[in-house]
DNA sequence: TTGTAGGCGTTATCAA
DNA sequence: TTGATAACGCCTACAA
């Protein structure tokens, strides 16, 4: 039977065992005041023997810095949260920061108290709400209350004013995706959105619909269908879209898991893709250059938005730290970029 | 402009507003000892207008407790590593954990101490090491060194004495797949296998040639071609097994995303599936229902593998606690389970 | 160059 | 039923 004796070691038992003050193996550890090479050679030498590690509960507990993040995020299994919050991590690790996480399993939750009092009561210095909105999920956002709390930073919402907030812009990805249709010669464009209650939904409906009108095209809402985000609905979609108007020749899809579920339909049914009906995705994920045909999709910058949003959050804590005054900075919208691929334009 | 006075309200604070001892009212947060009901009405009342939050680093440094666990994963914007971070995640809340993160950029890290250090130095109660196994990355573990961690778990790797760990039957879940595909009477059963310095894709391997062997079947190394998990690696894989063995029937992909690149060959060469190839993947993502055709897939439990080694983290947890002495737990093996479709049996 | 006293916010112990 | 005191591990301010 193995057995652990693992136990912390202090500043005062390397103090101890080095024959000094805490005070000095303290300054040891943080390189700080003037050090005789002799008395820090030994203290470092007992501190590497003994494993000796900073508790940072305490230290923080003077310094009134955690040096950590709350991050509140859901649905990490999907390709979007989990890629922001790469950005996150990294830029959060350039920066020294350790990152406590709050995953909710389900993303409309509008009681907030249970979510933000532990990160409080661990006193991080800050919060990313990384959590995508849907519907009323922002309703909790009240004047007054922001003000309360440590410095935030919001991910993908519409603008509002007073918060400082880090957003892919979804509106002109849809829009480049149904320009890219229209400029192929294809008339009858139709929509498969994703859930009309999420944000990021309703903004690339946006693009498509603005697009449409733009070019005096037929945008009805025959032409739009809600799906999931899953690649189910995409197929349910599909079918429902082909249902109502046989003579469509392209179809948008939000993401690209209902672009797949699109594609599998128009296979079942024997339509040629791009000949009978283009498509197009957004997300580009790594998959979609190897559906079948390979998709034309919308590539958008969620790592670089995980990482602005810790530099932001850094300033307004900085800043905070200054002057005891924190005024949000100015919303930060992410350029999105087309990637044409077979399901649009063939094999040439 | 805006302006935040966002501060720290402590016991002492609500003390002196209540007129009575810190004590007093650290008893009322804590619910223990006897309280007058009416001194305990007051407290709360003048917390809840404070809107005190106990500092958790200034308890923790008494009660040597952080109720925090340390996760250390890899690649969470795949399948694997995301959900079973959302098993993780979900037990520790049940149990009352906090968790920390360390993002490996590269799995196969070896140098722990930039890795643990932030843990150990926060104090977690414990650690879930949840990176893959790859390689020599768990070369770190040497004899001695486990027993001066905190208690630690791990995740997807090779049965190992004296450590606790949580594995998915890899092995058995690649000998299900290609058993199914032997029972429909194919001979000649290609492997597109992960990278084998991964355990994963090692032990998946082991499954595929032993039921082949079994069976009297080639399982020559011909008919093994190395992809990097990736649909694009898939592709390239595919290609090169048609190339090498025109007369293969059958192929198993060590995961979906290659039996997806796959499919995309077989597509492009206007191979019929399952009538002149069938074909088969691991891990069940949501996606592989619809792809085209639906894949036939091999399920694991991720999101219990997850929990589960919360579970076992915590009795190592509370065995240190009573006895200062930590046994580890017998490795526990997740089976699989077979998801048939069409592309393997095709659509009747 | 080094050490001492005091305090960060909380809880345990013991007394009142 | 309540409160004073001492600790947890560290750092700042001030002395020596």
């Amino acid at each position: 039977m193995r057995s652990s004796n693992y136990q912390h070691v202090t500043l005062q038992d390397v103090a101890r065992l080095a024959g000094v003050s805490a005070k000095t193996v303290s300054r040891v550890v943080n390189h700080q005041g003037e050090i005789s090479e002799d008395t820090r050679k030994r203290v470092q030498s007992t501190i590497d023997q003994l494993g000796y590690r900073p508790n940072i509960l305490a230290r923080s507990l003077v310094s009134q810095r955690t040096n950590s993040l709350g991050v509140v995020t859901s649905g990490l299994e999907y390709y979007g949260p989990s890629h922001t919050l790469a950005g996150i991590e990294q830029q959060s690790y350039d920066l020294g920061y350790s990152l406590l996480f709050s995953l909710l399993p389900k993303p409309d939750a509008n009681n907030i108290a249970p979510i933000l009092d532990p990160f409080i009561s661990r006193r991080v210095d800050g919060i990313i709400w990384a959590v995508p909105e849907i519907g009323q999920n922002r309703a909790w956002i009240q004047p007054g209350l922001v003000e309360k709390l440590p410095p935030i930073v919001f991910l993908s919402m519409a603008e509002r004013p007073g918060l400082s907030i880090v957003a892919i812009d979804n509106k002109s990805g849809g829009a480049q995706a149904t320009q890219h249709l229209v400029d192929l010669g294809r008339r009858c464009i139709g929509l498969i959105t994703g859930p009309m209650d999420w944000w990021e939904a309703s903004e690339r409906f946006s693009g498509w619909k603005e697009t449409l009108q733009r070019n005096n095209l037929d945008h009805s809402a025959l032409l739009t269908v809600e799906g999931d985000w899953s690649a189910a609905g995409g197929n349910r979609c599909m079918r429902e879209l082909l249902d109502r108007r046989p003579d469509i020749d392209a179809v948008f899809a939000s993401n690209d898991q209902m672009a797949l579920g699109a594609l599998g339909v128009l296979h079942q049914l024997g339509r040629r893709i791009p000949e009978d009906i283009a498509i197009a995705g957004f997300d580009n994920i790594p998959e979609s250059a190897c559906f079948w045909p390979p998709l034309t999709t919308i590539q958008h910058q969620l790592f670089d938005a995980g990482s602005r949003s810790v530099q932001i959050l850094q300033q307004l804590i900085e800043g905070k730290q200054a002057t005891r005054n924190l005024a949000p900075t100015d919303p930060i919208l992410l350029s999105t970029k087309l990637i044409i691929r077979a399901s649009s334009v063939g094999f040439s």
